[in-house]
DNA sequence: CTATGTGCAAAGATTTTGCCCATAT
DNA sequence: ATATGGGCAAAATCTTTGCACATAG
């Protein structure tokens, strides 16, 4: 295809290589309206490369999403977050610790605005998260030099 | 022990029982500003209750959960799906099934309004995520006379 | 040629579940 | 008394990682 001559391009002025692999799984994905979960994509990717590993559509995963090539929902989620205040309020994530704070700022209910747009569905709720570096890793950050490549 | 009166009532209301295990555990919650994981959470609650068992955290947080008594961040995400569509909107997941499908709205990025709170801070991105009942699983719900009680 | 990536398999981490006993109501 | 919940431990998932070999550049 012609939709990956910049991937490869990119990829490599990142100092990575442009593997079949890496190709696929980004085809794969970018050909599907479905959010399919790793899982799901390895074995769609599976068709295609037979022999890939699930190790390799998850490393790749992580590199494309560093890339900027495509987005993780659930953002840095390896495990669930509770909170006892259920009233509207948003939530802020630090990419580099993982560190979730209260953002003392309504969601904005645009629910009748998602709910006019998604016919068919019965919207219940929203939820707001913004994602960015906290006050400690930055400060972290700036003392050890580091330039935020890989997250945490 | 009179914060929990309402809740006692309202876990009774239920159809619940109010044992102290669930009332430990959602205090524990409401006493922390962080948002912990069922883990962390788990290691807190045992402090108070030695004997308690991871398992009965997540139990007891799924019941909470669904009384409404606390909200799960990264809602239903066993596993994080990935998205190739970079572009800026939004999502919406099915309570019932899970789907996630694109929601042709931009998160539409209140980001200086969040910045601006968020003092210390370098907001770097937010997720909007709405949740509801999918057509499908309208459709099944009513065929089927499920009430929509715990979920899928 | 050499740094990077992959396959494989094992290890980690998180969450769910079955079974039997305890207990709130 | 009895339905519901809890403890325990195994299992099911999901994800990461170390190592030896393969390969893009």
């Amino acid at each position: 295809m012609d939709n990956d001559s910049g991937l490869a391009r990119r990829i490599h002025g990142a100092g990575r290589r442009m593997t079949e692999q890496r190709r696929v799984v980004l085809e794969v994905l970018a050909s599907v309206k479905s959010h399919p979960t790793a899982a799901e994509l390895y074995d769609m990717v599976r068709r295609r490369l037979p022999g890939i590993s699930p190790g390799t559509v998850y490393r790749t995963l992580k590199v494309l999403k560093n890339l900027g090539y495509l987005q993780e929902l659930d953002f840095g989620a390896t495990a669930s977050r509770f909170d006892a205040d259920v009233a509207d309020h948003c939530h802020v994530r630090c990419d580099s610790c993982d560190r979730v704070d209260d953002v003392p700022l309504a969601a904005n209910p645009r629910l009748e605005e998602a709910q006019r747009i998604l016919d068919g569905w019965k919207i219940e709720g929203q939820r707001v998260e913004f994602h960015g570096l906290c006050p400690e890793c930055i400060g972290a950050e700036q003392q050890s030099g580091q330039k935020g490549g890989d997250g945490a």
